[in-house]
Parts: structure tokens; sequence; C-alpha cells
DNA sequence: CCATATAAGTCAATATGGCTGACGTATTGC
DNA sequence: GCAATACGTCAGCCATATTGACTTATATGG
């Protein structure tokens, strides 16, 4: 808690200090987002169908519900983008096992493919990173997300790590 | 360089760890902003708004072209925004010192307290983040997203910093 | 068994924020 | 003087988000 020199120059570069963070991760959202848009371009699809796609092939079998509740979309959102995914054979819905109102959803093998090729830009891109920075500086930036996400998902990302 | 253990055991883990890294990107982008965008939405603006206003107050004086650059979107689409924050009384354009096509731009004091009230949610975030984390993961994250972001900016961004 | 709740989909209207393309204006600088 | 530059603007298009109202199918508890 204790406020280590609370003088107005401490302040100044405390504020600094928060901007340089508030700007690092515009900058860096921006040109991570970047690459992949192009390819999206030229496929006719935007970010949202990489979103869905990715957490599909993330979690495979995900319901639309626990969908949304990711991505903090309407569900009208969702369904113009996932229904386009549906119909051009990229995305297939089952009914759940249990409860047959769910739809569950999992890439097919050409979803597996799109999925990969939007990734792997991404993951390279993080994979650079990740290397130029060092393994110290990887955990030192996934604390500091953990700790920008709301409570609620930042227990369910960060629950078995930071103790 | 040397990769340790490439295995295909290492290589599953370096894959879920990628995936972690960017997930942990997106969840705390979208929390990050989700903040301000409520206020934004009662002023009747959006988040193209706030980067406006961000931008121009942390460089005072920023000419139309250097804020293209640094939101990598067209003039047209800048235009529209900033014309209305122009109008409504945010933002004041003057030309140039030394050449006067330039239409410098300023936070107004009205625009200085709308940039202060929309960034404070923002910058309180990011202060519990570090003060969570802790000094040394406030320096991996900045690293981290530093090596995400385009050579071009990184240089400048990081320029005094990491050597 | 029935009532209610839930999972999901759908129709319609609206707003925001991007984009391309074309064209205009003032100013700079060779 | 003329090309390049900094900026603005008009027009149209598209992607993605929103709210609100309504439907369908299934689950579940009293």
């Amino acid at each position: 808690m204790a406020d280590v020199l609370p003088g107005s120059h401490q302040l100044f570069l405390r504020e600094e200090e928060l901007r340089q963070g508030i700007e690092l991760l515009f900058y860096a959202y921006r040109d991570f987002t970047a690459e992949a848009d192009v390819i999206l371009a030229k496929l006719g699809f935007g970010r949202a169908h990489h979103r869905v796609i990715y957490f599909v092939g993330r979690y495979p079998g995900i319901g639309v519900g626990e969908l949304l509740g990711i991505l903090h979309i309407t569900k009208q959102s969702l369904s113009r983008v996932l229904g386009e995914l549906v119909r051009k054979g990229y995305i297939a819905q089952r009914p759940g096992p249990t409860d047959r109102r769910q739809r569950r959803l999992e890439l097919t093998p050409a979803g597996t493919a799109l999925e990969r090729q939007l990734s792997e830009t991404q993951r390279q891109r993080v994979a650079n990173a990740y290397r130029a920075a060092g393994a110290a500086a990887v955990e030192g930036y996934k604390r500091v997300l953990l700790g920008l996400i709301n409570e609620t998902d930042r227990a369910k990302l960060g629950g078995p790590k930071p103790r």
C-alpha cells in the first residue's frame, strides 16, 4: 500500500508511466490485428469472423452462450458472423449431448485450415516478441494483462497460475 | 537462437503458451476499452473520438498527418470524428507556426476536462494492474508489447529504453 | 403434466467507424 | 511559376456493433 515519495515529481512520473502503458497496449493491439486483417479482407471476412473461428478452435464444442460470454457482443451480432461461417462450411453445429437446446460449435476441416492460416501470423508475432523479450518478461506481460482483465475472467484465466 | 528441446511435447507447450499470450491480449483490450465506452456512449461519442482526444492531449500541437500516422486510418475517417470534436469545442485548430498549411491540434479546456474524465478509468485500471503485478512484471509487460509493435514505431517508442 | 425458464435463432431498424475514389484549396519550395 | 504537400470534402459502400420484439425447441421444477 505505502506510496513511495508522493511528491509532485513522483506523480508526474507515474502519470507518464501509465500513459506509456496505455499507449503500448494501443499500438500493440493495432499492429497485432493488422496482419490478419489483410488475409481476412481477401477472403471477404472481418475481424469478427476471426474471433469466432479462433475461439471455436480453442474450445471445440463450445456453446453459443459461452461464446457470447467471451466475445461480449449480442447474439444478433454473433448470429450474422456465425451464420456466414456455418453456411460457408467453416463451422459445424451439433446439438448438445445432454441438453439438446444447445448448438455445440466445431471447426470443420476447412475451418481448421483457415484458423491455422489466420492465426499463424499472430502466433509468429507473439513468438518473436516472446523470444526477444525473454522468459521473465513474458511472465510479467501475462501478470499485467491478467490484472487488466475483469475479475470474473481473470479468475478463470489465471486460476492455476498466480497465487 | 538455440532451440531448447524441440520435442513434440515442447512444441505443444509452446503452442499453448502462444495462444495464452494472444488471448490475454484480447481479453485485456476488451475490458480495457469497455469502461470508457460507457462514458463515451453517454456523451454521444465513440472509441474513435477517445483515441483522437487522447493523442491530441498527449501531443499538443500535433498535425493531422502525424495523427493519421498514429491511428493508421484514412484522413476521411479521421475527418468525421475530428470535425465533430472541433465543432463541439473540444479541440482547437491553429495554423502551423512555420508551415501554414498545417492545422496544429490542441485540446480546449473542455477537451482537457473530457480527456481527463475519459482516461481516468483507464489509468486507474492500468495503475491497479501495475500495482498488483509489481515493477519487474511491468518491465516485462512493456518489453513484450514493444516486441509486438511494428519496427518503425517500436524504434520511436522504445528508443530511449531498451538497449 | 404443466408452467416457466433457458438456449438459440430471427426480423427490423439504427449507429459507428472503417474504406475507396475523386476533387478542391492553400501553401511550400525548387 | 509549377509540382508537391497538408489538409479538407463529397459521395457511396461495407463491417460490426446496438436495441427491441418475437419465435422455437427443450429442460426443469412444482
